[in-house]
Order: structure tokens, then C-alpha cells, then sequence
DNA sequence: ACCATGTTTGACTGACGCGTCAGATCTGAC
DNA sequence: GTCAGATCTGACGCGTCAGTCAAACATGGT
């Protein structure tokens, strides 16, 4: 090789880029160009790393999936107690910073694709299980230890993280009846709705 | 006036055809000639109706809420149990027939092109109120009689719509791990946790 | 110096689709 | 029959934008 690849770089560039064009302007109003001027690269250069910009729109959802994943891992490490687990587990989605912001248009950016796009399915599959996964965990570790509410973890996992999706959807619209301080209070009110009087205090 | 208006039957032609349109493939895909062509109308007709596209998908989205709020209204007439009420009215909206299924469809539309279009804000804010307001009253009423658990039945309101809201988006990207049987399993689910045991038989 | 290869550019092309428009057609009134 | 006004048509103009391409540039090896 003639030169050390900058690919990654660049990618990581255009891909964020991408990011914030979508979280600002919506998908359907995001051109190719703007990504090339958000990033200081010409259009040309967009092309050379991704084919079609629905290779880029795809690439940015994976992107943004992995890094949030990565971003959350950390944050349950030192919590033992499951009501506060699942607490700050919820507290984590909350659109409450520009970076999750962006994060939650995207993901609905995702959705809306999805539902014509069986390639995004598959996105949503994978990342739709994990969630579930980490959260059944908590919930089922609650239970046995008599801090949670019986009822199918999984069930409740649903309903949990559907609460969520909705939720950020009314927060991200500027609705006046859901703010982002109402989605806070939503969630801990639904915890505690979960978590055994007995072992609340 | 020379000739009787056709004008009602031929927005309304127009309307339908624009929501089968967006159902199947998406806002983003919407032409003006699709809607044309399913609706059996030249495309210089649309706009002799419809100024804009825009305006003739807010005029859809509008249209398709008073159509949705229309047919809900006679379902609860003859319940009066607040638990089986609630169920009906979570029931009701899941996405488990084809005209449920393009709403929704429809109603996605409008979250993701809302978050970029104040105009789209304000037919959201007067719907998800009419929503919410209808549900509160449900669970106000059960909570009175003693039926379901205590909680502010506006935050209750507000975790259960949104629950709704995220699990239909699962449905319609045709999830596994999401369809129309578990959605129904999930509200009913829901609904038997805020019910009171006793109350319950 | 020169080459090979990786990278970048931005003007260009070709398709696409909204909205226009000049005229055609239909309907009821008189 | 004729007229006014409402309704309808479909080809076209025109802006937009994804994707192409030929040429330029950079870098490190020899």
C-alpha cells in the first residue's frame, strides 16, 4: 500500500455528518450535498466511500446503533438494585442531549424506512432483540428477588420499551403535553408502578 | 353555481387514494401521478383540488383522523366496565385490519414529517389530546369505582398511548418479535396489571 | 525522479417529478 | 341552441439531485 488508508476516518466523518443533516432536516429532505458540506468534503468524495446514499443511510443507522450501545454499556456497571437498574436503564433513552437527540431521529428516520425496507428489518431485528434481552434481564432478576410485580418478563419488557419509542416520538414532535420532563417522570412513574411497595423504600 | 359541486366526492376520492398510496409505499415514494393513477384521475385534477403536495398530504392526515375518530366513537357505547372499556379501546387500535393498518401507516407518516413541520405539530397535539383526554376519563372512572390501582391516571394515559404507538410501529415493520397476536397480548397483559385482583373475576 | 496506488474534486448528465397551462369537455340555466 | 362557469386533461417546463467521470493531487516506495 502506497499510503496509510484514511478510510475509517473519513467514513466516521461522513457518517456523522449524516447523522446530524437527518436529526436536523429529516431523511426525506437530506441530500447528498448537504452531507458533503456538513463535512467539508465534496460530493464526489461521499460517493467514493459510499456507492448509493442508501448504502450512506444504512451504514448511518448501523453506525449510530453500535455507538449508543457502546455509550449505554457503562452505564449499568456499578447498580445492583434492579428498580434503579431498570430506572437508570430507562433514564438512558431519554432524548435528553443533542447527541441522543440526533440519535432518536435517526431511529425513527429507521422505522419509517423499515416498513419498506426489509434490509432496515433486519436492523431493527437485531437491535429490537438486544434491547429486549438487557432489559427481560433486569426485569426477571427483579422478580426473583421479590422486587418486581409478577407477569411475563417479556411481556412487560414490551411494554416497557414500546412506552419508550412512544414516548420519544411525542418529545421529539415538541409536544406540549409530553416534554422531555413529563417522558422522565412517565418512566419513574411506571418503575415504581412495577417495583414492590414492600421493597420501594 | 352552473353545475352541483362534485367537489366533496372528489377530495374524498382523491384523500382515500392518497392514503392507500402512502400505505403502501411510503411518503417519501408518494407521487402526485401514483395517487393519479389508483385514484382512476389525471394528475392536473389533483392539483385543481389540491394546491400543493403538501397540501394534499395534510389534508390526508386530517382526514384520516376524523375518519378514525368517527368509527371509534360507536365502539364503547354499550361497555360499562372500565377494565373491559379499556380493553375495547386499546383493542381498537390495534393495526388488525387493512384500513387500521394504512392509518397507522399514515399516522407514522406524520410523526416523522411533524418533527420538522410545526403545521403537522398542531394536528398531532389536537389528536393525541382528543386521545389522551378519552382515556383518562376511562381510567379516571375505573380508579373512582375502585377497579384499577391508584396512579395519576394522566401519566397512566400517557404510558399506555404511547405504548400503543410503539408497539404498532414493531407490528407494521413486521417484526418477529412483534405481531399483531402479541400486541394484543401485550395490551391485554397491560390492562390486567393496572386492574385490580379483586375486581378482576 | 518516477511510479503505483489511494484519494479528492466539482462539473456534468440524465432521470425524475411537481406544478403549469392552454385548451377540451361537461352541465344546467335561460 | 347557446352561454357561463365548473371541471378535467396530459403534455410540457423547469428545478432538483443522485451518481459519474476524467483529471488532478498526495503519499510512500524504489
Amino acid at each position: 500500500m502506497a499510503r496509510p488508508s484514511v478510510e475509517a476516518e473519513r467514513r466516521e466523518q461522513i457518517l456523522s455528518a449524516t447523522r446530524s443533516v437527518v436529526a436536523e432536516k429529516g431523511f426525506k429532505a437530506m441530500r447528498v450535498a448537504d452531507v458533503a458540506a456538513r463535512s467539508g468534503i465534496s460530493s464526489g468524495t461521499i460517493h467514493y466511500y459510499f456507492d448509493t446514499k442508501r448504502d450512506l443511510m444504512h451504514a448511518a443507522f448501523e453506525w449510530n446503533f453500535e455507538n449508543s450501545e457502546a455509550r449505554r454499556a457503562a452505564l449499568l456497571e456499578d447498580i445492583d438494585d434492579p428498580s434503579e437498574r431498570l430506572r437508570m436503564l430507562l433514564a438512558s433513552y431519554l432524548p435528553a442531549d443533542d447527541l441522543l437527540i440526533e440519535s432518536w431521529h435517526l431511529w425513527c428516520s429507521l422505522w419509517v424506512e423499515a416498513i419498506h425496507e426489509p434490509d432496515l428489518q433486519e436492523l431493527n431485528e437485531k437491535v429490537y432483540g438486544e434491547w429486549r434481552r438487557g432489559m427481560a434481564a433486569i426485569i426477571r432478576d427483579g422478580q426473583l428477588r421479590g422486587r418486581f410485580v409478577d407477569g411475563d418478563p417479556v411481556l412487560l419488557t414490551n411494554a416497557l420499551i414500546s412506552m419508550v419509542d412512544g414516548l420519544a416520538i411525542q418529545v421529539l414532535m415538541s409536544s406540549r403535553s409530553m416534554t422531555l420532563d413529563r417522558m422522565r417522570a412517565t418512566c419513574d412513574g411506571v418503575v415504581d408502578l412495577l417495583t414492590l411497595p414492600a421493597a420501594a423504600g
